[in-house]
RNA sequence: GUCCCCAUCGUCUAGUCAGGCCCAGGACACCGGCCUUUCAAGCCGGCGACGCGGGUUCAAAUCCCGCUGGGGACGCCA
């Protein structure tokens, strides 16, 4: 049996860092044992994927040096490998379920739904889920209502008693009993289907082995074992990676943490660094090694050196590591030619030419004007923030609701990041020139620089954040207090901002 | 609220499965020194952990139980 292995992004955003943590460890195991590892897109949520995300995310990936065998790009005998072109697939293998009294068909809304749900959390808890009213519908009924086109949702149907036991090849035995398990909804109303079905069905298709992947998925994991068993199909090996964590533990989110791999790139990171970094992540090598390129980690691979408790992804030794790569692994060529790849090129300052082009006389003004684009975190003193009429809680309250602001954008493009930039300024009650004031310093290190919203659209939504968020440290950061009170007044600023534009409609 | 996962220096970890070689080893960070026109780098040294309580055993970081702590999941998101 050849060992297949898997990592199936969802292009609903920047390129997580977690996912190339989960593709490297994919990538050795299934390297190690001489096998193939697939990339698969998973874009089955219609509202949020977006083709920009799905190219960023490979990109960023081939960036980081690790390849693989298969994928929507370079194709592979048991494609398509982007989910939303596998629809009838699901559809057909939904229908096997119906057929095969696995699954039901459920009519209940949204609205039933959200109602149950409230209900079940004020009434003391227990295991949240369907209650399954639609259970009881007659399956010749279900599908005549189906068919006169009543909306509906196909519902996995679950044991209701039992013990599941997942094998965990890193945890062992993990019991969990049927009644937690949830009816998952296997295909919207909408046709397409859930992860759950896709992932699934994509995994046996495609001869997937074993499946590494977050611990998130633990408590699915029974819901994914009865399709295999529901379709009479064999589960590949179930393996779940622990969590990169923030510095406070929790799960690393973008709110506390770069977690972009573009912010790395943008950083001055050495793929081969980054690379190793991640491999430094629950991993070690058996002779301590802590610098280690891919190949290595390959030949060194073994699950029984994975520990299982979440690693903190803490930059320090990063640093530290791509310091070593840099002096130890580039010649002076090999330098001048990453320092170019890096920035010096027409694909980063392209963007940033006609920005400064129109504001210098001569090169040598470059570097001032124009260096907090090759820059990583700005150097700051509060006084450099406090500007215009504003005092110091103006200066942190601007920081933070552009903060909140800038993940409320789609896409990180002109238009939309000045609309949103300009609507914060309403918001906030304030002048734009007021408001952009303290922007400046905080992304560029200047009272004025390039124009504020071509920059940070060069710059890239993580470095943004990654500024703003130091900015608003600099300035001794909101405390809890003021963070609900500030949270609070711009979640209500919004709501009646959304008001006054339905109101207008 | 319910279920599940996890637990060694501030951080990443070795050791845990097969108990003694561990009054716990390495790395980052930090502190001090050496080198050096400066700063780095490099070298040397220092600080610093088996969460707590019970068992089992001649012997426990390692096995068992309880507690505590941290995390995750509970969506027509993935």
């Amino acid at each position: 049996m050849t060992v297949r292995t898997r990592v199936a992004p969802s292009p609903t955003g920047d390129p997580h860092v977690g996912t190339a943590y989960v593709a490297l460890f994919n990538y050795c195991f299934a390297k190690k044992h001489g096998g193939q590892f697939v990339l698969r897109i998973e874009d089955t949520d219609r509202a949020r994927s977006t083709a920009e995300s799905e190219q960023m995310i490979l990109d960023a990936l081939r960036w980081t040096g690790v390849t693989w065998d298969e994928g929507p790009d370079v194709g592979g005998p048991f494609g398509p490998y982007r989910q939303s072109e596998r629809s009838e697939i699901y559809a057909r293998h939904a229908e096997l379920l119906l057929e095969k009294g696995e699954a039901f068909r459920c009519f209940c809304t949204p609205e039933r739904l959200a109602e149950l749900r409230a209900h079940q959390l004020a009434g003391g808890g227990g295991a949240l889920g369907y209650d399954g009213q639609c259970l009881t519908l007659e399956p010749e009924e279900a599908a005549a209502r189906a068919a006169a086109g009543e909306t509906h949702v196909v519902r996995l149907k679950v044991p209701r008693a039992g013990i599941c036991h997942v094998q965990d090849l890193l945890r062992g035995t993990i019991d969990i009993a049927w009644s937690e398990v949830d009816m998952q909804v296997l295909l919207k109303s909408d046709g397409m289907p859930t992860y759950h079905l896709a992932n699934v069905v994509d995994d046996h298709l495609m001869g997937i082995t074993h499946v590494l992947r977050g611990e998130e998925w633990i408590s699915s994991a029974p819901k994914h074992l009865r399709l295999y068993a529901a379709f009479g199909w064999e589960a590949p090996q179930l393996c779940h990676l622990p969590l990169l964590r923030n510095p406070d533990k929790s799960k690393l989110s973008k709110r506390k943490n770069p977690t972009s791999i573009l912010y790395y790139q943008r950083m001055g990171y050495l793929p081969e660094a980054l690379l190793n970094y991640l491999g430094r992540m629950a991993f070690s090598m058996p002779d301590a090694a802590e610098k280690f390129g891919l190949d290595a980690m390959v030949e060194a691979f073994d699950l029984a050196r994975v520990s299982p408790g979440g690693p903190v992804f803490d930059v320090e030794k990063l640093d530290w590591l791509n310091g070593r790569w840099i002096r130890e692994d580039l010649d002076d060529d090999a330098f001048a030619e990453r320092v170019v790849r890096w920035a010096l090129n027409r694909d980063y300052l392209g963007p940033v030419i006609p920005l400064v082009k129109e504001r210098i006389e001569r090169f040598s003004q470059l570097p001032g004007l124009a260096g907090f684009f090759l820059e990583g975190l700005i150097d700051l003193t509060p006084e450099m923030l406090v500007v215009k009429k504003l005092n110091e809680d103006d200066v942190r309250r601007v920081l933070a609701w552009t903060l909140w602001q800038i993940d409320t954008l789609p896409a990180w493009k002109l238009e939309p990041i000045e609309a949103t930039l300009r609507a914060t300024a309403d918001l906030l009650e304030m002048k734009l020139r007021d408001y952009l004031a303290p922007l400046f310093p905080a992304l560029t290190g200047k009272p004025s620089s390039t124009p504020l919203f071509q920059s940070m659209e060069a710059l890239g939504r993580d470095m943004t954040r990654a500024r703003l968020k130091h900015a608003l440290d600099v300035m001794g950061g909101l405390g809890k207090k003021a963070e609900k009170r500030e949270r609070k007044a711009f979640d209500a600023a919004r709501a009646a901002a959304a008001g006054d534009d339905a109101a207008e409609d």
